[in-house]
DNA sequence: TCGATAAGGGTGCATACACACCTAAAGGCG
DNA sequence: CGCCTTTAGGTGTGTATGCACCCTTATCGA
């Protein structure tokens, strides 16, 4: 695996490291996409339910790639579209009830691979890896994009 | 951007870095993914044209997903799938003149995507950063399935 | 030689992802 | 108030990804 490149390269650790967790949560049918969704939801419940935009910015996903995302959840009722009140554009995200069960269920398996992962890994060295994953993926926004220039 | 989850942020960093690299080849209309298999393709000619068992493996991708992959790049003629003549039931990839030349013209472009990111990550971090990944990968290969233990 | 098993691949399906483009609602201004 | 611009989202399309399942060809033992 002598991978030079470094977007390759994340990309492919990131197909493995998915595996390894969709594996663990396989027992509740969530792919660790999913949980990511449901657990942002969970985490930050105090600051009221998001717009699909502020949770596409959340989740560092383009705003469409969410309202695809949000679709078998939807279907399966663990997630929920209300219309803002204040702003008949808006659709504000809600975890519905079984949504909730949803996220506590598989909320040890998630945990589950990644302690599995630390132990091989390190904990350390993992939590340096996501720092210096956070830092890309917060650097990298506009990158790719220079910028339109009007005129 | 307070990401826990080490896959998630993987995942999130990917998509990221992926954009920007995509954006540097949009002038060739080829995604990061596929000049990876142009690339791979490349580089160890030598060797001569590998199964697509053994692309997928270097590649750190599904068989299956390859197979899908490769679709696109064969419609518009940049590889070409060749019987064994050794083996009826495995075929080799190969580039095809188009694909070498393809591979050539995005080179320049992949190239100013990795210095970019280079530049603001650190020539050094990301080596070592590709290393790690590379790790990953590697040692991810078989966390996911636990052994199918027949009987 | 033949039958069972293993190995190489492909297909169908569902999710993941983003771009180009469209619609509708909100805000601002004459 | 009516018009224009901005803003929040959705849709359609095409690639990316992997699993379950299927077919075909090798291989090997009786």
């Amino acid at each position: 695996m002598d991978v030079e490149c470094t977007c390759s390269a994340l990309r492919m650790a990131a197909r493995r490291l998915s595996q390894a967790y969709d594996a663990a949560l396989a027992p509740e049918k969530l792919s660790v996409s999913q949980y990511a969704v449901l657990s942002n939801l969970a985490k930050r419940e105090a600051e009221g339910p998001p717009s699909m935009g502020e949770l596409a910015e959340r989740l560092g996903l383009d705003r469409t790639t969410l309202t695809h995302n949000l679709r078998p959840l939807a279907r399966d009722g663990l997630v929920a579209l209300v219309a803002d009140p204040l702003d008949g554009r808006s659709r504000r995200v809600t975890l519905t009830p079984d949504g909730w069960a949803k996220r506590r269920r598989c909320q040890p398996l998630w945990r589950a691979a990644q302690d599995h992962f630390d132990r091989s890994f390190g904990t350390e060295p993992s939590r340096a890896l996501r720092d210096s994953l956070a830092a890309i993926a917060r650097h990298a926004e506009g990158t790719a994009a220079p910028v339109p220039e009007k005129d």
